[in-house]
DNA sequence: CTGAAAGCGCTTACAG
DNA sequence: CTGAAAGCGCTTACAG
């Protein structure tokens, strides 16, 4: 104690000092391969006291892993993706700390997969895990070439692509329905980036709840790939114009607004038209009337996604897809 | 060419293939060592062409590095400072690789380092970035005691720490300077973390305005603490009532809340009351009418952080403190 | 200018 | 049950 501890301990020092080998306190540390239960407790004893901290990297060298994990977060967000990214990081990064991955970041846009081929071709990672995927993927082709193990959150067209979505397609379903179910002749429906695969599955579950009521989609109400404020705004006035009943909008940051565009044509919701969101972030949170959403748990799609991940690159089998739970949230804003 | 390329190329490969020692290789590709410019040609060539890439991980053991550095974001995020959070990752990023770093994410809270903690513990870094500083800072306290290299974005009363900021103070002077040049006597401030190092700077620049001008805070107008909607609505109604003429918001979360706040209230901005906010993110971005708020260049602070990161790892001497530029910008809500 | 050898700190057949 | 030795893929004094 009190001693200048500079240099760290190694394998090394730890065998001189129970004058047993290298190989003995190896097999010790990982619990592979026989060794007896005496010079096990010796061993572990020692390294406790001396707080020998097995080095990762040299380990890692020796076993040809990296137990790194990269994930990779799109460049270009919108305010409402963004909480999710973040909560999904989190979710990411609560699992792998808890089995020893650590969390090699990586932004990409799908131009533009540089930064990733760099990681990959330096080896510094044993999987990764795509946070967005695209209609056309250039991140799934490079990793598929190069064989390097990866899963993706969402879904994907590409073959043997191992996914964790949420349900988007039955919680855009369910949502459209509920309107639909209220008598609602006019739903329109709005934004949602067309490269995107999650933009095609919540268009789907809003298409697969006309066919469920046996109602046709009116095609002039929906308005796919608007992406901006001036757009939206314009798109608004029209909408008010047909005389629309109710505005579903692909994501919360259309969503609001789509509501800044109802306040200042003074349209009231619920009142004359309902309003409801795909997805709920935190951009809607404190809103007056409170939106009817559907919710995710980010966190949770990033801690299953991780732990799919490891399974992947320990070799345990996995579910080809992974479909998680939604709710729909039912506020002021559709009543 | 339509070779199965499985293995990976090592140093011994194009040793053997090119006749020459890896010692020859290494040198020729690091640039280090005296070495014949022929050589050096053939040994880049044979490389190019077989398209080898170093094994960084092996590099770094032999050199007790990892390339690595580790970034770490606060746990508990607003959605104010989620985006600067995210466009400061993206700065960093965006540099590290260039010069062939990696970045490694840890999140923390100030109450638990564990992450941090493995991180370092398990040496995968070469240094640490830290996104967010308290003004008793647990993560510090650690790295220094643990002789890690790191610096820090934003400004802390530790000694001896690497610090990047932008000019909190001078910017909240300016803004509130703009408010007081304008005639007005009741400025309110609100919002702010107290355990933020920011939040002090920001106090500071506002008490500086006052200071210039020759004029005393109303202690009755400074509600620091704030942290939630509940609290500001309350504090807004309050405000109200004491004929508040302008509120200086600490950031734009509390701004947003501020401005529904008065919206309920039927107070108009900028005829009744002026408001402002000290940080400037995407939330208000399209706010109507458009907000006074401080703008800083969240990128380019990730980016000089990172570079002096790097600075510091690679030992080249650096600046204890940098500080970076801000813009005032005077819109709609001031006017 | 070039190379043989030791080393970075581990793991893992192989032999006993 | 335990250990000597080779190996993971690099770097770097040291010697020539």
């Amino acid at each position: 104690m009190g001693e200048s501890e500079k240099k760290n301990l190694t394998i090394a020092d730890v065998a001189d000092a129970l004058g047993v080998s290298k190989t003995t306190v190896s097999r010790a540390i990982s619990g592979k391969g026989r060794i007896g239960e005496q010079t096990r407790m010796r061993v572990m004893e020692y390294i406790q006291e001396h707080d020998y901290q097995p080095n990762v990297i040299a380990k890692g060298l020796a076993q040809s892993k990296t137990y790194n994990l990269c994930v990779v977060m799109p460049e270009h967000y919108g305010m409402s993706d963004l909480t999710f990214f973040q909560d999904c990081l989190f979710g990411i990064e609560k699992i792998s700390g808890t089995v020893g991955y650590d969390v090699l970041l990586c932004i990409c846009n799908n131009q533009d997969i540089f930064s990733l081929e760099r990681i990959i071709s330096n080896r510094k990672v044993d999987g990764v895990i795509l946070m967005c995927s695209f209609v056309k993927d250039a991140q799934i082709e490079y990793l598929k070439e190069k064989q390097v193990p990866f899963v993706i959150i969402g879904s994907s067209d590409y073959p043997d692509v191992i996914q964790i979505d949420h349900d988007h397609r039955n919680a855009c379903k369910e949502l459209t329905g509920v309107l639909l179910l209220k008598g609602m002749e006019r739903i329109a429906l709005i934004g949602g980036n067309e490269t995107h695969v999650v933009t095609k599955s919540r268009y789907g579950g809003f298409a697969d709840a006309y066919k469920q009521c046996g109602k046709e989609i009116d095609p002039s109400l929906v308005y796919l790939g608007l992406d901006n404020p001036v757009l939206i705004d314009k798109t608004v006035r029209e909408l008010i114009a047909q005389s629309v009943e109710a505005i579903l909008c692909m994501d919360d940051a259309v969503a609001n607004h789509v509501l800044k565009a109802l306040r200042e044509a003074h349209v009231e919701v619920p009142q004359q038209v309902k309003v409801a969101s795909f997805y709920n972030g935190l951009l809607l949170e404190n809103h007056v009337p409170a939106i009817s959403a559907l919710s995710f748990n980010a966190r949770e799609i990033g801690m299953v996604a991780c732990r799919t991940m490891i399974d992947v690159i320990e070799e345990v089998p996995v579910e080809q897809r992974t479909l998680l739970p939604y709710e729909v949230v039912l506020k002021e804003s559709t009543q």
